[in-house]
DNA sequence: GCAATTGTTGGGAG
DNA sequence: GCTCCCAACAATTG
């Protein structure tokens, strides 16, 4: 799930729920997923304190409460929810308990994590070198960024130190829109599917933020992700899959041809 | 038992 | 140095 998309997801709902309310106290429900500190700790420097306005960079959302930043990935499987009541899950790892109900960083596998920082030299060493925010990038970023990136296009995408915030089903999406197929290499592409590859970047990025999910009905390639019989939903071909940039990867054959 | 899964990291190979 | 592939992490489902 979490990509660019979900995240933003998270960002208003995180937004909507916790901005602004004061933390009455914090439940670790499996350490496990504390990456450089305790229950104690984030206890301590969060308890009695409010959340602000939450930032999202790439595939990360920063939380700052008080003089700390609560700094959150959400792997493969992780999510935020936020219940007034006592609505536990089995995958709640931490509850931030608030004066207004119950916010909660769930996790089924622990690819993730939560993190606390002080600073920004903390959230960077943290989050590791990011690119610019694929939301954000133009199109002439788009050239300076391929210009001496050799390899296929897919792994240029999903690689977070080059643009941030695409993962494996965006790059797809992103790629079948554009109709450029994955295991293109980035030498080959010409100013023209640049153009196509740039327009396919912002209208994915545009409209799967705006529903804070990538749909998986109509007009997406994702929605032909978990089918029996995936079909191209442009051209009703049958889609190829095979193992591109090491992630499991969808494309149509007559669209998007190698 | 086996394979698959939206993410990241490290090691080794070329 | 760059890029790719694989395994590992973890938990669950088919």
């Amino acid at each position: 799930m979490p990509e660019l998309s979900d995240v933003e997801g998270f960002k208003r709902y995180f937004t909507r729920y916790a901005a602004g309310h004061r933390i009455e106290g914090v439940e670790v429900r499996d350490e496990e997923i504390l990456r450089n500190t305790s229950a104690q700790g984030l206890g301590r420097a969060v308890s009695g304190e409010q959340f602000d306005e939450p930032q999202r960079r790439g595939k990360w959302l920063l939380a700052p409460a008080g003089n700390s930043v609560v700094v959150m990935h959400f792997g493969m499987t992780g999510g935020l929810d936020w219940s007034g009541e006592a609505d536990r899950h089995e995958h709640d790892r931490v509850v931030f308990r608030l004066d207004s109900g119950e916010l909660r960083y769930r996790a089924q596998r622990k690819l993730g994590g939560v993190w606390l920082a002080g600073d920004e030299r903390e959230i960077e060493e943290i989050t590791g070198p990011l690119g610019p925010d694929a939301d954000e990038v133009t199109r002439e970023d788009l050239t300076t960024l391929l210009k001496q990136r050799r390899g296929g296009i897919k792994s240029a995408l999903m690689d977070q130190e080059l643009i941030a915030g695409i993962g494996n089903e965006l790059s797809d999406e992103i790629l079948w829109r554009a109709r450029i197929n994955p295991g293109t290499q980035v030498s080959d592409l010409d100013e023209g599917d640049l153009d196509d590859l740039h327009e396919a970047m912002e209208g994915v990025l545009r409209d799967s933020i705006k529903h804070g999910v990538i749909p998986s009905e109509g007009e997406w390639l994702n929605s032909q992700r978990r089918a029996d019989d995936p079909t191209c939903p442009r051209c009703g071909a049958k889609l190829e899959k095979e193992t591109v940039a090491g992630r499991s990867s969808f494309w149509c054959p007559k669209e998007q041809p190698r």
